[in-house]
DNA sequence: CGCTGACAATTAGGGCCCTAATCATAATTG
DNA sequence: CAATTATGATTAGGGCCCTAATTGTCAGCG
């Protein structure tokens, strides 16, 4: 749930006293900096706290989400690759999740007959019921935290968060989404690849 | 580093669209909410970023920051307790933290002499010398993420985003900070704690 | 003194997220 | 058509964070 750390923000003061020491601190762009991660941090918390209570993950809440799409009523299915794709995670990352679902009936994996590498995942009755059923508490949380902005202030805000996430996005661009896999190809083939490990017969899933 | 999910934010008409099967959703709460989220992940993604590439994590920063102290460049030692607290993690997590840390020669424990079951963390020239020489890189991301704002739109977000958190915080209140233990000691001992396990002999961890 | 309870740090084990490697199955191409 | 390449899912192993034990030590008390 974590991930701000440092309980107490640093007060202003003390920003302005280390810039003394780092000439590269501006003091009041920590200040912000410090004050998005942790408000952030809380508002992850407030949903997150109630998805505890039903044993829910933000990652297998996202993966319900997107299962259940727009049109939230009818499931559709989907392979897991889209959905690492849509939820923004590894494709490694999205098998544990689903694992994990599947093992709690939320979902089901279905191969695809005519393409037998994939496979595909959708919601079950017991999952959507669930879903049905959480989103909402989850909803009411969401409007009692940020209705204490009036309308004009809710404004503001999305448009500011929106341009400090624009700028991240292009002064520092995340990395290439990885997946593509790597470019180089090595002319010289130098040393055989080393005896990697004993490969064991692949176990089925569902064993 | 991700913790948002979700790659690209639902827009606006779908989420008026969601609102019409679930009365408790308000669009434009949830808007903000979606900002929010998304906002403090890239910004957090960016010091990450800067961290990943010299191997460090946010909660060994933290840490190292915290040792550091706000009179930066004179250490002075914690125990882990007190970290833990500053941090706004677990003991145990603790625990991990330093023991990577320590790994890596950047703190030091020590006994303390006075109490056999306290030790002291302190940073090493090493560690001081690694934080020195991150830092301005790190204050130099903070500032040219955050100064895109004017003074006047960074002193209106730190306005809005403190309601936010003042809202978060007594709405819907953290745990009881965990360690403080629980009260309700059984009055009768029901039955045997069963046969943990084995307890094996206490690894000195400088072994 | 010997107990008991509180406290400090740690270990054990789980979840989530990552990267790199592996396996199975297409698709492509010489 | 066989070999290579590409693609989809998974496994393996690491880091961080958690909760629930477990161990060692201190402090109070009969």
């Amino acid at each position: 749930m974590p991930l701000l750390l440092l309980k107490d923000l640093p007060r202003y003061e003390c920003l302005l006293e280390a810039a003394k020491r780092y000439p590269a601190l501006e003091p009041s762009a920590c200040e912000v900096f410090l004050h998005l991660l942790r408000t952030g941090d809380e508002a992850f918390r407030v949903i997150e706290q109630h998805f505890q209570a039903r044993g829910l993950s933000q990652g297998r809440f996202t993966v319900l989400m997107l299962l259940c799409d727009k049109t939230c009523g009818e499931s559709h299915a989907l392979t897991p690759a889209q959905l690492a794709e849509k939820a923004g995670v590894t494709r490694a990352t999205m098998t544990g999740l689903i694992d994990t679902l599947e093992r709690d009936k939320m979902v089901l994996r279905q191969p695809d007959p005519a393409d037998r590498r994939q496979i595909t995942v959708s919601l079950t009755p017991r999952g959507l019921a669930f879903l049905n059923d959480l989103l909402p508490e989850h909803f009411r949380r969401i409007a009692s935290l940020l209705l204490v902005l009036s309308e004009k202030e809710r404004r503001t805000i999305v448009r500011l968060l929106g341009k400090i996430a624009a700028r991240a996005a292009d002064e520092f661009p995340a990395a290439p989404a990885a997946e593509p896999a790597p470019p180089p190809p090595p002319a010289t083939p130098p040393r055989a690849p080393a005896p990697r490990r004993i490969s064991r017969p692949r176990r089925s899933r569902a064993a």
